[in-house]
DNA sequence: TTAAATGCAAATCTTTTGCACTGGC
DNA sequence: GCCAGTGCAAAAGATTTGCATTTAA
């Protein structure tokens, strides 16, 4: 496809390693196209794809997440069984799940203080530490 | 049916409230019939059941797990996208999660000390915050 | 040119639901 | 007897996969 100029998205697909091709480009200036960090799920971001007018399949979209997030540019985060969020933060961070709308956010990092951890099991190490803060609606 | 003794399993389904059938005990047996806590997946669950004899279809163990959730006796742990975990220990408390294998086990509640959290954002509280500590086997 | 990426539909997997039947109370 | 509980099969929702077609390098 015709070369782009070096937009952020393009920068962060070559980063990751990946093809620039027409729809991961599309996915990725969603994702990271401003600057901010994002929660996103498949079916939000094939949304919000078919909005701007992007051809893009259900499926691709999934699979480009998948990629990503094999390439370490995002992150897969499990918080309510039924779907997967993917976060453009890939730092270790906790998150706000709110239990009324199933949305997710970034709960600031530095109000997190974690004192004493666990220790691993003999012959484990720990991978990461997964917080959600579920909030709910004031009475 | 008849009159069982008061096992702990009778017990345990007596203050969820709810009838004691020949189903949900078995289930109840099973989840804690030694006083121990567990970690199981519906489909476990009904693999250990039908491994005892017990006739119970996959739906009930569903609905039963469900049902107890509701009741308060049982909480469900969401740590892996694609499938739920359910808790027999209903208390606070972190776990970890064996990446390898897919299995959680309850980690040391002492152990885990958090000095300070996030503040909830306007018009939100806190209803719970989920720690899971994911483990990779050492190389 | 050629391997990688895509689109679509069908498949898979987990979980829920509708409905007729069974069994506590 | 009544109504909650159950079984089964079918439905539903999220995600993956097979395969023929397109496309970036």
């Amino acid at each position: 496809m015709k070369p782009e100029r070096a937009t952020y998205a393009t920068l962060w697909l070559g980063r990751a390693g990946l093809r620039p091709t027409r729809q991961r480009l599309a996915l990725a200036e969603l994702l990271v196209g401003d600057g901010q960090h994002r929660h996103v799920t498949a079916e939000s971001l094939f949304e919000a794809a078919r909005q701007t007018g992007a051809t893009v399949s259900l499926a691709t979209v999934y699979n480009t997440l998948r990629a990503f997030c094999e390439a370490g540019v995002l992150n897969e985060i499990t918080v309510d069984g039924s779907k997967s969020y993917f976060d453009t933060n890939t730092h270790d961070h906790p998150h706000f799940f709110w239990e009324d709308d199933g949305r997710l956010s970034d709960a600031p990092a530095e109000q997190l203080q974690i004192a004493r951890l666990p220790d691993a099991p003999e012959g484990a190490e720990i991978a990461s530490v997964d917080v959600v803060i579920r909030l709910r609606r004031k009475s």
